[in-house]
DNA sequence: ATCCTCCCCTAC
DNA sequence: TAAGGTAGGGGAGGAT
């Protein structure tokens, strides 16, 4: 806080210099949010607002059947592959098929943040939360990537863009997943298909999709769908499919 | 009974 | 060399 800056280190004696702290402070809150994933994810949430609004507007997204005429609804929700990962590897091509993680340190002490571990990063137990230095010890081989947060933005509309051509009711969760509503517009798995095709088509990105009768079940089945991959839990099978979860 | 604020927890 | 922010669900409990 500015206030506090004056109380800082190096500024106990009355030279006239104390504007100083207080620039640096401020500079220090700049760079730390701007380089902040975390504050990157949460305020793009309430930014989606303004995105959907925009698409909106023109009209031309179908919209589903109402919850209380069709006696089934149809429910997909969309999830981007290991999302930052996957964009270094588009930005460069050769780390296909190598462990990567998204960090802002390659060090092998430090706590550094793991933001995101490619699928062959995880065969080592790495995973997003996880310490850097940790994940070295677990995979010295693997290979460090920047954040690139214009490109994760930029992409983030695409699969925006490409959800609302289906479907009306759109309901954000993140950057990088989302729920749709397909209720009577269309087998629910076709549309699945669909919107990956054309988001790895536009983006070369994969994206995996869950679809059932409601949000719940279709979130859990994008989880079964991972990685690059759709499922479907058909109404008769609900029970079965829950009652089989593993714990953890 | 309802509404509100605070607090804890969780998912991104 | 590191950038642990943000929103929302839901329970506890006081004010009305
Ligand atoms: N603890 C976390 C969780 C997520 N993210 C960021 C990086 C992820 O790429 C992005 C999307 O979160 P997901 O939970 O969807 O994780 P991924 O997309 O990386 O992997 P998955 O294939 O499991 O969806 O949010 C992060 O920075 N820190
Ligand atoms: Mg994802």
């Amino acid at each position: 806080r500015p206030s506090d800056a004056t109380c800082g280190v190096g500024n106990s004696n009355s030279n006239g210099k104390a504007s100083l702290p207080i620039r640096r402070e401020k500079d220090f809150v700049d760079t730390f949010f701007s380089n902040s994933r975390l504050h990157f994810i949460g305020s793009w949430k309430a930014n989606i607002d303004g995105v959907m609004s925009a698409a909106l507007a023109l009209n031309k997204s179908p919209q589903p059947l109402p919850a209380t005429e069709c006696k089934v609804r149809q429910i997909i929700h969309v999830d981007i592959d290991c999302f930052f990962a996957s964009v270094a590897t588009i930005v460069n091509p050769t780390l296909e098929g190598k462990p990567v993680a998204v960090c802002h340190s390659d060090h092998s002490n430090g706590t550094a943040e793991i933001s995101s571990a490619n699928y062959e990063a995880r065969k080592f137990g790495i995973k997003a939360g996880m310490f850097m230095s940790k994940a070295k010890e677990l995979c010295p081989q693997l290979v460090r990537v920047p954040y690139y947060f214009e490109k994760y933005q930029e992409i983030s509309r695409a699969l925006y863009r490409i959800l609302l051509r289906f479907s009306a009711q759109v309901q954000p969760i993140s950057v990088d997943e989302a729920f749709v509503d397909v209720s009577g517009l269309g087998d629910s798995m076709a549309i699945c298909q669909e919107v990956r095709a054309c988001f790895a088509k536009e983006t070369g990105i994969t994206v995996s999709a869950g679809a059932s009768h409601n949000m719940l079940l279709a979130r859990i089945a994008t989880k079964r769908a991972k990685p690059n991959g759709a499922f479907l839990v058909p109404s008769d099978a609900a029970e079965a499919f829950i009652g089989e979860l593993p714990v953890g």
